[in-house]
DNA sequence: AAGAATTATTGATCTAACGCAATTCCACAA
DNA sequence: TTGTGGAATTGCGTTAGATCAATAATTCTT
């Protein structure tokens, strides 16, 4: 195996400063966290990691993009959210039964930070800053998972897509204008739809003057119509 | 106001018994999180807590029954789970926006003891072990809502109600037969579908012999039936 | 640049589940 | 015992959204 460097990654400080979590830690408690820390450079469509696999490790991305889902019934996905650099990840499992209870793939060529579970651990132990930090972190999380299940399961199409594309702006490509890095599949993985169901409610919006659409290129350009469409749809 | 006590909050010390994370706490530290905290006895159809509020108490049940729903949009709700003596709650807010994120409700007469955040925040500074137990609470949460979500999105209706019998089977009357405390439409509101569906499907179970049915009294007679049909629907 | 392989689009059915309305049932109060 | 009001049941028309199928557009390979 090649070990590759990404340019992102010139050393675990930076990498630190950029996350509001490990802000928290002294240089003592950095090196135990840092510890052992290592990084891998994954190919579009690789798995990062795979629901149901053992969990031992919290996972920040220094470059590139994935998508985080569940894996459903009849290869069914739900996708829960892409990942960016500096985004934590490992999962409810790290503290409870240390498997991973979702998948990540990578989008495009993503490198990848794994910090063990046990070094995470230990800092937490001397660390009460840190401790509250990270049951923020996990309650954020169950927020978010509330908030998604009225929108996948109350409202119709037109408000889950409309909630899709103002987390993708405002989230993500931090623009309304933007190249999606995700396909109509994803799209409608993300709003509980079909492929199908996603192309053609994009192009009723393209209709409705909501967005510009030029297949992967989107354009917000009546915000206020989507915020209206995301309360019920 | 009239302060009425219930039968069986005798005193803070059985109850800090049963519950596995108030036993990670020692005699002084209980004293802490115990401080202050009080007991109040509602009715049925009382709210316990109400979502949007300001969140400032962790709460556990002593005795009756209480329901924990999201209140979507069009006044339509998602039942999360029946609440039962000793199972704590207070949602993801009381660690981040102070703000409780769903409203509980008595289903029966309920006794529910209240206990400071603050206090608990107090004591999860100075252990560590409680500390770990609340963010493996908050995660094994986010587990179940991750199960929930792909129940609710991917499964059609038998399949949906099916997990509502299994978990009211085996988490809330741990029997296969019961008289149910909760109506159709709550049933509905768990499951996501309408009462209407919910009767006719409970119906369908009964003529499947799956069930035996007489309006609130059920048992489950082939339940590996029920768990086959779980698995899909 | 040609060909293969994914993606995206579009139209035509099909169906699971909803919404409404009309009874019926049941618990409880007077 | 008789109302009375909420819950449950049942039937029926409607519809949001899925599925299937065929074509067009992109992207990736070599």
């Amino acid at each position: 195996m090649i070990k590759r460097k990404s340019d992102t990654c010139i050393n675990c400080q930076t990498c630190n400063l950029r996350s509001p979590l490990f802000n928290l830690l002294s240089q003592e408690e950095l090196k135990i966290a840092n510890a052992n820390r290592f990084e891998v450079v994954f190919n579009a469509g690789e798995n990062i990691v795979k629901q149901g696999t053992s969990a031992s490790h919290m996972i920040i991305i220094t470059s590139g993009m994935a998508k985080m889902y569940l894996e459903g019934y009849d290869r069914k996905n739900l996708l829960l959210e892409i990942i960016i650099p500096w985004k934590l990840f490992g999962g409810p499992g790290l503290f409870t039964d240390y498997r991973y209870h979702y998948s990540v793939a990578a989008l495009t060529e993503t490198s990848a930070c794994f910090i063990s579970i046990e070094n995470i651990r230990k800092v937490m132990r001397t660390n009460p800053d840190f401790a509250e930090a990270l049951l923020k972190h996990c309650s954020l999380n169950s927020v978010l998972n509330f908030e998604r299940l009225i929108s996948l399961t109350q409202k119709q199409m037109h408000g889950r897509l409309a909630d899709v594309l103002i987390y993708l702006s405002e989230k993500i490509y931090n623009s309304r204008i933007f190249d999606l890095t995700i396909t109509r599949q994803e799209i409608g993985e993300m709003s509980n739809m079909t492929k199908e169901s996603a192309t053609r409610i994009l192009k009723e919006f393209e209709q409705a003057e909501i967005i510009k659409l030029e297949t992967k290129h989107i354009e917000l350009t009546n915000y206020e119509k989507l915020q209206q469409l995301s309360l019920k749809g």
